[in-house]
DNA sequence: ACCTGAACACCGTTCAAGT
DNA sequence: ACCTGAACACCGTTCAAGT
């Protein structure tokens, strides 16, 4: 608000996006500080802010550049694969192998630093496209299938849930036990959803009146 | 290490604990300051460093008490609830509850502020402590079951990744379409988790063989 | 043993002042 | 329009000094 706010003509915005996104990799969201990033971009510790209103505006173009590579995966693996099962699985891998792979954006994207989230539409923009893309992609593996009432949009929240807090116990160490390298993460993550598809009972039987 | 940290006799270092719940309750976990607590505690700035090694040191035994009130939560459900198949739902239910119930808590035991858990073990203890409890009723729901190979820890990682992943988008507010209110967010937690035993998919068939 | 006071090196943010 | 320098009110942490 009265700032510019990123896409105007000036470069020193697209740097301080730049340097910040350097700083959080290397020091994730605690050790992130606005006057190490001005120090990163060779400007004073007061000119970030005629490109971003507060050090939060400055997180939330980072996160908006996240959300935006994450939907660029998840609708590559839906162009790419035609059956519907596999193609809900591989976007739900697609969504961890990003959080691993970058982390401090992913929590960036989530968490609570940028504490309003309302202030920032383009952040809300950019997650709702990617619960649609979901919503369509389980729409279409259930095609045919019997659904009722807002099965689908309960199915989307099931599948959303489970490969983020996937994403976040593997992110926060919580997964010891289970290797970190791209590979077997890949491989916990389509093992895990594959178990959403089948249910984790053995029970055939009352799958369709489940009220 | 060097000084008492916390179950000493003293009560500045009970304290210290209370009011610094109160002010991350307040605040988040980014209003929160280690010279505010001593304030509210009523001793000058320096004199958390007797009991607590630094800042991370305190918010580690705040997530401590979250964890042993989760697991105590996680608990009565398993002892109140028999039929194998709804003890689990009501588990996970019972998580959910206690991360929106007490979100700051919840961000302080999984997320980045402390950053080296492996320093504050009491930590990974109460968190290894919940998956075992996990384990344990996931394996009682599939007695009788078939489940080949590491087929239950695979399970549990999916309800734990189910869970935890429902509480961070709640907590966070990517969720808004649905309530936050108590009643609806143990609805959709109840259907979500019942969307994992049940499995999304139609397919009656070929659950068996799955490889 | 336990706490205070003062200090150091950092922050986020503002604001007059420069060009 | 865009940036600097200096300032304000905060931090986490340390350390001599008190009792």
């Amino acid at each position: 608000m009265g700032t510019h706010d990123g896409a105007g003509g000036g470069n020193l915005a697209a740097a301080l996006v730049q340097a910040a996104e350097g700083l959080i990799t290397e020091r994730g969201p605690q050790g992130f500080s606005l006057r190490e990033v001005a120090r990163r971009a060779g400007v004073s510790e007061a000119a970030p802010y005629w490109h971003f209103a507060n050090k939060e505006a400055l997180l939330a173009a980072v996160a908006e550049a996240g959300f935006s590579d994450l939907a660029a995966a998840m609708e590559g693996m839906r162009r790419r694969i035609k059956d519907p099962d596999r193609r809900l699985r591989e976007i739900g891998v697609a969504y961890v192998r990003f959080a691993v792979a970058h982390p401090a954006h992913f929590r960036i994207m989530f968490g609570p630093e940028i504490a309003d989230k309302a202030a920032h539409p383009a952040l809300k923009e950019a997650a709702k496209q990617a619960f649609g893309l979901l919503v369509s992609v389980i729409t279409d593996a259930r095609r045919g299938g019997q659904v009722r009432g807002s099965g689908v949009e309960e199915m989307t929240v099931a599948a959303w849930a489970l490969v983020h807090g996937l994403s976040a116990l593997l992110i926060d160490r919580q997964l010891e036990r289970h290797g970190h390298s791209a590979r077997e993460v890949e491989t916990l993550a389509r093992r895990v959803t594959r178990l959403l598809q089948t249910g984790l009972g053995p029970r055939p039987a009352k799958v369709r009146g489940g009220g």
